[in-house]
RNA sequence: UGUCCUGUGGUGUAACUGGCAACACGACUGACUCUGGAUCAGUAGAGUCCAGGUUCGAGCCCUGGCAGGACAACCA
């Protein structure tokens, strides 16, 4: 798992306003609250965060820091059946390593587990809350439909005495899971299924990560949620659309809970569903368990801890976030921004190295036998700062395969018997002879190179059409690369009906290339360091390497034209 | 036969109390270049779901439609 966590400070200055904004500026010059901001992001802990929550985690602190406010981090774990303290704790990583922090604002939904219980003991006293003993099919099929209002249950009419007694005896375990549930005394034939007396309190024996064997009643969501609300003081309770007709229920409870001014304002955004991903926490886990993935962290997951392990920034999330904004509208985000977001960033902050995927040697005959020698090479034309390396260069090299064609078609600029090419940083080279075996593969190429030209320039101010990467064949670290597609071939694959997501998964997603060169300048990289392989794309150090055995893990291409260009004819 | 929400270039978002539909990604040109990257300059692409109405003027306001989504877990 991840190791080197670099807190990053937030430096954006973007943070584009949406309509969530607009609305609290609107709030704040009516003087509600008294000029109070206080959001908070409640995952429940029960799986990896991904991407969608990202957005969440970026819109609830950024409100916060946006107002000068405050947002708390609140595990909202009101099932046990379903939470970990291992989803706990790669929660808090993620949220630290995106670059929030909840400072001393951490909470569980578990810390008001007795005050939940006092308030449905006063729902009880004031008759607004009953105990149905009907089995859950039976209360469903009372529900009603949309369209079709509900019948009250045969128990909603129990007196005060017998609920009170009947909940105390749910809570001391006298009941098996299942016998009977507390619930809310509202309105059967409300438009809004969500207010035909919904279940508030269901009795679960199955020990809770932090509370273990104490309750054997568990509130439900739409109790919990609202009221935890209420206590943290927050002002702001923002959650994704699905949550829009529970807004009634959410406001019910909070204006049973308490005389006051101060109410939280449940506020639905749409949530984040990007192409040939799918975001559901349910079908992530299914991934896992069925191994067709290796783990949460998977370099091909939308998870956090799967971009971290793929080589995405903190700030590249955080710009995406900003980029796509905040709405009401249900849409699909095109994966390329995301994409463009991390380039973006690497651009400016990757140091450059040479590497070369798929090696084809290269022996510069007219190179003497024993030497080598140290060519300049800059780490990051985008940032002076960063300074020069130097790179061994000799007799036999390594050069990408894609960087020869024995017969070239005319718009290939890179070499071919004849042809002169810079090698980046070196000298000029010239191919003189492809070698082949008996049966025509190609061996290797004989070349010439032009000592005058060295560090790459001709003195006689000669041209090259083109510049290749290179290693030096002996002091290259031979290395593994991990070459990722998208995990899906469809751009919806979570969009059919009858198709089960699971057949649109993309057997090529992983390729693995265990015979590359890279320079040895990448002898000294940690896990998760960023460099751009040039001409080639992105890289990061996986945590699987060893110091014999690099990995590496590509996170993006650089954009490329050639292939664009061959792709049109 | 219900309630709630949402409709702006290919995608995502803007447009302050009505005033020439803007920005980003993507696409396409070209310039530059020791990364076919980056950068720079530029082009195309929507007349705002539809139909009426109010107005000098409507993406914004009004009326009526249409389309899509959410809601019937002892999940969150």
């Amino acid at each position: 798992m991840a190791e080197n966590i670099n807190i990053t400070e937030n430096t954006d200055t973007l943070k584009k306003p949406n309509f969530i904004h607009s609305i609290i500026s609107e709030e704040l010059k009516q003087g509600k609250n008294n000029g109070r901001v206080h959001t908070r992001f409640p995952p429940e802990p029960n799986g990896y965060l991904h991407i969608g929550h990202a957005k969440s985690i970026c819109l609830n602190f950024g409100i916060a820091e946006k107002f000068a406010g405050k947002c708390n981090l609140r595990f909202d774990d009101t099932n046990p059946t379903k939470e970990e303290v291992e989803y706990v704790e790669s929660i808090m990583e993620d949220v630290r390593w995106l670059g929030f922090d909840w400072e001393d604002r951490l909470y569980y939904a578990s810390d008001y587990f007795q005050k939940l219980h006092d308030f449905a003991i006063q729902l009880i006293k004031e008759n607004k809350a009953y105990v149905d003993d009907q089995d859950a099919e039976t209360i469903s099929n009372q529900k009603g439909s949309p369209t079709r209002p509900g019948t009250e249950s045969p128990f909603r009419n129990r007196s005060v005495e017998e609920n009170l007694d009947l909940f105390r005896r749910m809570t001391n375990g006298e009941f098996e899971e299942g016998a009977c549930v507390l619930r809310a005394k509202i309105d059967m034939t409300s438009p809004n299924m969500h207010m035909r007396d919904p279940i508030i309190y269901r009795i679960m024996k199955t020990p809770h990560h932090r509370t273990g064997d104490k309750w054997c009643v568990y509130p439900m969501y739409d109790f919990a949620h609202g009221q935890s609300d209420f206590w943290e003081g927050i002002t702001h309770s923002i959650c994704t659309l699905e949550f829009e007709v529970h807004r009634p229920l959410y406001d019910w409870f909070v204006d049973h809970l308490q005389e006051t001014d101060y109410r939280p304002r449940q506020i639905e955004f749409a949530r984040l569903n990007l192409t040939y991903t799918i975001m559901s926490k349910r079908k992530l886990l299914e991934l896992v368990k069925d191994k067709h993935v290796n783990g949460w962290d998977d370099p091909r997951m939308p998870t956090i801890s799967g971009l971290r392990r793929r080589g995405y920034t903190p700030e590249s999330i955080r710009n995406f976030s900003d980029r796509i904004g905040v709405t009401k509208v249900d849409g699909v985000i095109d994966v390329s921004l995301l994409e463009f977001s991390v380039r973006e960033h690497l651009n400016k902050t990757a140091q450059r190295v040479m590497g070369v995927l798929n090696p084809l040697k290269v022996i510069i005959t007219n190179y003497p036998e024993d030497e080598s020698e140290e060519l300049d090479a800059i780490n990051n034309p985008e940032d002076a700062a960063m300074g020069t390396r130097k790179v061994p260069f000799s007799r036999e090299l390594y050069i990408e395969q894609d960087d020869f064609m024995e017969n070239p078609p005319s718009k290939f600029f890179r070499l071919s018997p004849g042809k002169e090419v810079r090698l980046r940083y070196a000298y000029f080279i010239t191919c003189t002879e492809v070698v082949k075996d008996e049966n025509g593969n190609i061996l290797h190429l004989l070349c010439t190179y032009d000592p005058a030209t060295k560090g790459g320039n001709a003195p006689d101010g000669r041209k090259v059409k083109s510049t290749i990467h290179w290693v030096s064949a002996k002091h290259a670290v031979k290395s593994e690369v991990r070459l990722y597609d998208r995990l899906f071939k469809d751009e919806n694959p979570d969009g059919h009906k009858d198709v089960d997501f699971k057949e649109f998964l993309n057997p090529d997603s992983l390729k693995v290339l265990t015979e590359c060169y890279v320079e040895p300048f990448v002898k000294s990289a940690k896990p998760l360091d960023h460099f751009q392989f040039e001409r080639l794309g992105y890289f990061n150090l996986d945590y699987d390497s060893t110091p014999e055995k690099p990995v590496f893990n590509l996170t993006v291409q650089l954009r490329d034209s050639w292939t664009k260009e061959q792709n049109k004819g």
